[in-house]
DNA sequence: ATATACCTACGAAAAAAATCGTAGGTTTTC
DNA sequence: GAAAACCTACGATTTTTTTCGTAGGTATAT
C-alpha cells in the first residue's frame, strides 16, 4: 500500500484549482453537501455532478474536508483552515512572481487594483500597528 | 490546423510554473540562450536538457519568447512584460484566493511576512500618493 | 578525418489534474 | 410497487503539464 507517510507536521499540500473552487465554497457556508457545492460550482462552468463529487471525494480522501454521514447523504466540512490555506499560497506566490518580496507584491498591488479610501485607511492603520509593534 | 484564434486583444495566456520558472530567468538576465536557462533551472531541480529547451520552444511558439538566431545556437527574449504577467495572476490569486478583495491581500500579507520599517515606509508613501490622487 | 561535445527539432512517454460513465443502492412520487 | 429522482463509489477517460529519448546537424579538439 502507498500512502503519504506523516511526519509530524505533514507539509500541507497545495490545493489544485478545483480543490480551492469547493473549499470556498465550503470556507464559505461552514459545510455543505455535494449536490450543494454542485449547484454553486457549476454555476461558473459547465461541469458534470460526479466530477465534483470525485473531487470531494479526494480532498476527503487526502485529509482535507471532514464529513459526516446525514440521512442518505454527507455533509462536508473544510479540514484545513481558509488563513493557513491563504499563507502557504501567499507565500508560494510570492516567491515564484515577486522575487520573495512581500514588499513588491503589495506596491505592485496597490498599484493595479486601487483600493478606496476606506480601504486604504483600513491598511494604513494595519501599517500603524505593524510600525508600533516593531518599536517595542 | 488548429492554432487559437486571434481576436483583436487575445487573452494573455496564464504561464505555467516551469514556463514562469524560465520567464523569471529571462526577465532577471533580459536574454539568454537554452544552455544558460538551464544551468539556471536545474540548480533548483533535477531535469533534463531537453527538457527545458522543449518548454523554451513551446514557449516561443506560443509567442512568450523571441528569439535571434545566434551561430549555431537561439538567444532567447521575454516577450510579455513582467508587470504585465504579474498583474494578470495577481488578478486571478486575488480572485481565488481572497474573494477579490485586494485589501484583504494586503493585510493578511502585512500579517504573515512582518516586512522591515523601511519596506513598511515605501509602503506608507505610496498609500500617501494614492490618496493624494484620489482626492483630485 | 574521426571522436567528442555541443546544438535544434520533434514525437512520445510520464505525471498530474480534471472530467465523466456506469453500477448499485435509497428515497420519493404517483 | 413501479418509475423517477436522488445518492455514493470507483474505475476509466480526457486534458494539461512536465519530462525525456532519439535523430540529425555543426563546431571543436586531437
Amino acid at each position: 500500500m502507498v500512502t503519504k507517510k506523516i511526519v509530524g507536521h505533514m507539509k500541507k499540500d497545495q490545493p489544485t484549482n478545483s480543490e480551492l473552487e469547493i473549499l470556498t465554497v465550503l470556507w464559505d457556508r461552514g459545510s455543505a453537501t455535494t449536490r450543494e457545492v454542485h449547484d454553486i460550482v457549476s454555476q461558473n462552468k459547465s461541469i458534470g455532478y460526479t466530477s465534483t463529487l470525485k473531487t470531494i471525494q479526494n480532498m476527503h480522501e487526502k485529509g482535507m474536508l471532514s464529513r459526516e454521514p446525514h440521512g442518505q447523504t454527507h455533509l462536508y466540512f473544510p479540514a484545513v483552515k481558509q488563513s493557513d490555506i491563504q499563507q502557504v499560497m501567499l507565500g508560494g506566490f510570492v516567491n515564484k512572481l515577486f522575487n520573495g518580496s512581500a514588499k513588491n507584491l503589495i506596491l505592485q498591488t496597490l498599484g493595479n487594483q486601487k483600493p478606496s479610501q476606506a480601504e486604504l485607511e483600513e491598511i494604513r492603520a494595519m501599517l500603524d500597528k505593524l510600525e508600533k509593534d516593531g518599536d517595542a
